[in-house]
DNA sequence: GTACTTGTTGAACG
DNA sequence: TCGTTCAACAAGTA
């Protein structure tokens, strides 16, 4: 199968629902199923966050923030998690990666944690690799804890100046995997850095000291525009699941290079190459991208 | 049974 | 000291 793996518009379909369910609620219970998944004691994260009302759901990266004002719940989906939001065993909202034939019931044998919440609501984070981690920091040291990812490519801030600078800083590196170092550019991950360089008509083996400043516009306004245009689609990952309003997320049905591989461009119907890069499945079209 | 999948971390390297 | 590279992590699916 596929891998639909949280990138930036998965999370970002995610906090954008969790904000419309959560904003208000206000934490009742905390339940740890794996220990690993906490960086804390569930007695102290459990004093800590117990009575606290939700505030706001934000992203930075591919992080998840629970804000709770000075305490903030950091959340890390990795490869495989899920946030989602049940009542009364009913799944409402919520998404990650989908999981084939996961049981409905909440919570399940790929719950880790999960919270119980006012208006019989509970938020459960499921994880079936258990790489994903939940941790509890002070407001106050947010900068701190992400001082290691870089610029939001959908921010102000993001502009071809800035993108130009960062990539300036690995002139040698292959022009892919400049695009999935989380310290330069945050939010694309292996399927997006892909559908990028196809738009952008770039080979994903270009140095980036060697592209020319026309390709470097086309890489600049590729970027925002295949994230938005996946958000719009809320995100590749949510094929396995309906929410609240039975909207599926399907931009899985537009990507044009990532899974493809030996499938017809959508341009110029030549198949789609794949190769390995930096221990990554990467595809193109070796026509259309130069 | 084996290969394949990936975001971040931390170790190894130069 | 610092930047860069790469294996490790985990477990379901093909």
């Amino acid at each position: 199968m596929t891998n639909h793996v949280p990138e930036l518009p998965e999370v970002q379909t995610i906090v954008s629902d969790l904000n419309k369910i959560l904003v208000g609620r206000t934490i009742k219970t905390f339940h740890l199923l794996n220990q690993k998944t906490l960086g804390l004691s569930k007695v102290v994260f459990t004093r800590r966050v117990r009575g606290k009302k939700i505030l706001a759901v934000k992203r930075r990266a591919k992080m998840i923030i629970i804000d709770l004002g000075e305490e903030l719940i950091l959340i890390h989906l990795k490869m495989t998690g899920q946030l989602i939001v049940g009542a009364a065993g009913r799944w409402l909202a919520g998404g990650g990666h989908p999981i084939a034939n996961e049981p409905k019931e909440l919570p399940n044998k790929f719950s880790r944690a999960w919270f119980g919440l006012d208006h019989g609501l509970s938020l459960f984070f499921n994880d079936v690799r258990k790489f994903g981690w939940i941790k509890l920091i002070k407001a106050k040291n947010l900068s701190e804890a992400t001082a290691n990812f870089g610029l939001e490519p959908l921010s102000k801030e993001f502009t071809l100046e800035n993108f130009s600078k960062l990539l300036s800083r690995k002139k040698k590196s292959f022009i892919k995997q400049a695009l999935l170092d989380q310290k330069g550019l945050v939010g694309l991950g292996n399927i997006y850095a892909d559908e990028v360089l196809f738009a952008a008509k770039i080979k994903p083996l270009r140095r980036v000291g060697d592209l020319r400043p026309a390709e470097m516009r086309r890489l600049f306004a590729a970027i925002p525009q295949v994230l938005k245009s996946a958000i719009r689609h809320r995100g590749t990952s949510f094929s396995d699941y309906l929410d609240a309003s039975g909207k599926q997320g399907n931009y899985s049905r537009l990507l044009k290079v990532y899974g493809r591989t030996n499938q017809p461009c959508r341009v110029c119907s030549r198949p789609i190459a794949k190769m390995k890069l930096g221990g990554r499945g990467t595809h193109w079209c070796d026509f259309c991208q130069k």
